[in-house]
DNA sequence: GAATATAATTTAACATGTTAAATAAATTCA
DNA sequence: TGAATTTATTTAACATGTTAAATTATATTC
């Protein structure tokens, strides 16, 4: 039979690894400003945004509805971030960034930008051009054949 | 004041979605065999040596201790797991797959493996190695620089 | 060799990830 | 139009992520 790869060989395992060495970075950073990694996604969107409903929002950051839900309940006590029902469709929840909400985030801003500008003088402009690139044409092959896949497993289940 | 770029062109944001991309076609998979995506790492790992302590584990898998240490528990209850503490050192606690856990890895590593080659071929073979080596020298940049910022917000707190 | 420091793990507390099910509003269509 | 379907969000339940503190054992040092 044949055996499988070793683990750190594997993609996702490679991924993860990458993404976890760039958040260390930004982590801490981010915990002298009280936010978490998701919060500050949040708030970073709504920044750049009137309003935006709880499923865009979802996409634009990449957090799941349930996550979002929940976060959005602490967000709205700390004084953050703004809810109102949709008066057009009452399904949807409309969410805004708050005045001190906006504060935060000209606050984190340029701690941000700082440590982009690190990464980038670190690895180099052009590998993370490059890096970019791929990244962006590996989503497109996943996603081609995420589909098919998904009913298959649905289907055997 | 210079704006703060997009989040979806960020680098932990772009990781993020390749690495969700991935996961997405092994999450179901798992799922047909009952483990989680983490789950699935410890046995892994665990498949190919004797044993080995939590704190090795815990790097090889990127898992965190605290985590790691509810995983086992409730891997062991499932009895996919052995625990037993090291008798030369008393703090540590040695790990072993049981041979229910052995067999499980068995069933699972066939559509493992054939999940590697669908995304190989998808993808293909060239711009994979070239994303490894991408991601790899990323790593290598990244934790170069890590120490001292760690450090400096360690003193600014 | 007792006091102190360091190391490995665990506990605790809170936040998020993941899936399934529930809820409620809008849409479709017979 | 009103029953059936679809859509957006939330709840629920369990698993993991993250940090700080506690615990227990080993290693150091005087």
């Amino acid at each position: 039979m044949a055996r499988l790869r070793p683990i750190q060989q594997s993609l996702p395992m490679q991924l993860l690894r990458a993404r976890e060495a760039s958040m260390a970075h930004f982590r801490p950073m981010l915990r002298t400003h009280n936010l978490t990694e998701q919060q500050w996604r949040v708030i970073r969107v709504l920044a750049n945004v009137e309003q935006m409903d709880t499923g865009e929002l979802a996409e634009q950051t990449f957090l799941l509805g349930p996550s979002l839900t929940r976060m959005v309940q602490t967000l709205e006590r700390d004084g953050l971030v703004n809810r109102q029902t949709d008066p057009k469709d009452l399904r949807r929840t409309l969410l805004s960034l708050s005045s001190a909400g906006r504060t935060r985030y000209e606050a984190v801003s340029p701690d941000s930008e700082a440590l982009y500008e690190e990464i980038e003088s670190a690895f180099g402009h052009a590998k993370l051009s490059q890096l970019y690139k791929l990244l962006s044409e590996l989503n497109d092959a996943l996603n081609l054949t995420e589909q098919e896949e998904t009913r298959a497993y649905a289907r055997s289940k």
